[in-house]
DNA sequence: TATTGTTATACTCTATAACTATA
DNA sequence: TATAGTTATAGAGTATAACAATA
């Protein structure tokens, strides 16, 4: 995992100011000059994100894979994949959902979907069975046996969710909730 | 993309409240009667994601793939993916950072790394140099060109992320910055 | 003609093992 | 012995094209 430790707001280069500097000549101003020819070297001893850390995009992809990683390992007890249980539970609550429905939601492509499908099938969590309305389609529905495995595996993602976000109270966690779908919708 | 229109907070299957029904008998409860045997079909008009909708992890990638995808527009005007644009800003502000650094801040592992370096430093953005004080590490250097293209593609990232949030108030930006970062740090 | 599910396939991204040069 | 950079390679994820069945 990443450090981070850094967090100046300088807009222009802090070029390695607690580094090493080795044949290199430092202006008044702290930057290294860097005229042509010189081939100065540095070490670099913390690194400065500065800018990466200044856009709202690079933190939310922070914050949604240190989730996601929460995730993993809690669906691993189910031997899932996140994108696995996703289906499963969208099936739960939609008995008759298509594929390509599953897909808009996922935001995956159909061809993707297909083994996917297989395989949670052949696990005998989810069946098809034909759409009543329209023959090119098929409709998923859980089993007993996948609706065992949501039912199990739902409220223990949520805990391990609410495990992982107990350092944020009520409220922000309710703010950020807001803010985040109001990013996005 | 998604449409995540509907938001109950239902904790049990609402079940294709809204779908057309066929061959299924429907309790008071509104619940369909999942009797043995009898297959019933379904289909599904609206879907129901309320319990993926519940979950921050959830709402933090999708938010986290939004603004992925305006950095990824804004970017290939300069024929560069996020991750390389990542190299080359952490390059022009860590002079002499090495490649096991870019690593550990941009969570790659070490093999991967190695072409795309290889590739900016071919497209003349960026050369290796040695190390001051370990012979074993490399330590990159961002080239005029590189220079150059960061000035250039920083303040384009930045504006286009303003532009993509630009519905938040400056109010809400600070409070998802702060909430994001308190949840992964 | 358009759409659903599907197959085949290519491309990208990510992960592991092993080697070299140096610490 | 451990680490930085590298190579080769395997695996997972994602993408496009095309086809049969149905709308």
């Amino acid at each position: 995992m990443p450090a981070h430790k850094t967090a100046e707001t300088a807009t222009r280069p802090a070029r390695a100011l607690r580094g090493t500097r080795a044949r290199a000549e430092v202006a008044a101003d702290g930057i290294p000059a860097q005229d042509a020819g010189a081939a100065e070297v540095f070490a670099v001893d913390t690194v400065n994100a500065s800018f990466l850390e200044s856009l709202l995009g690079y933190n939310a992809r922070r914050a949604s894979l240190s989730l996601v990683g929460v995730f993993m390992k809690c669906m691993a007890r189910f031997d899932l994949k996140i994108v696995e249980f996703s289906v499963l539970s969208l099936v739960g609550r939609n008995p008759g959902i298509t594929s390509r429905q599953l897909c808009q939601q996922l935001d995956m492509l159909p061809p993707n979907m297909v083994g996917m499908i297989d395989a949670l099938a052949r696990r005998g969590f989810l069946e098809r069975r034909p759409h009543p309305r329209d023959g090119r389609a098929t409709g998923l529905y859980l089993t007993a046996a996948g609706r065992e495995l949501v039912d199990t595996a739902e409220p223990q993602l949520k805990s391990s969710e609410e495990k992982a976000v107990a350092h944020l109270s009520e409220t922000e966690q309710a703010q950020l909730m807001q803010l985040l779908q109001k990013l996005y919708r």
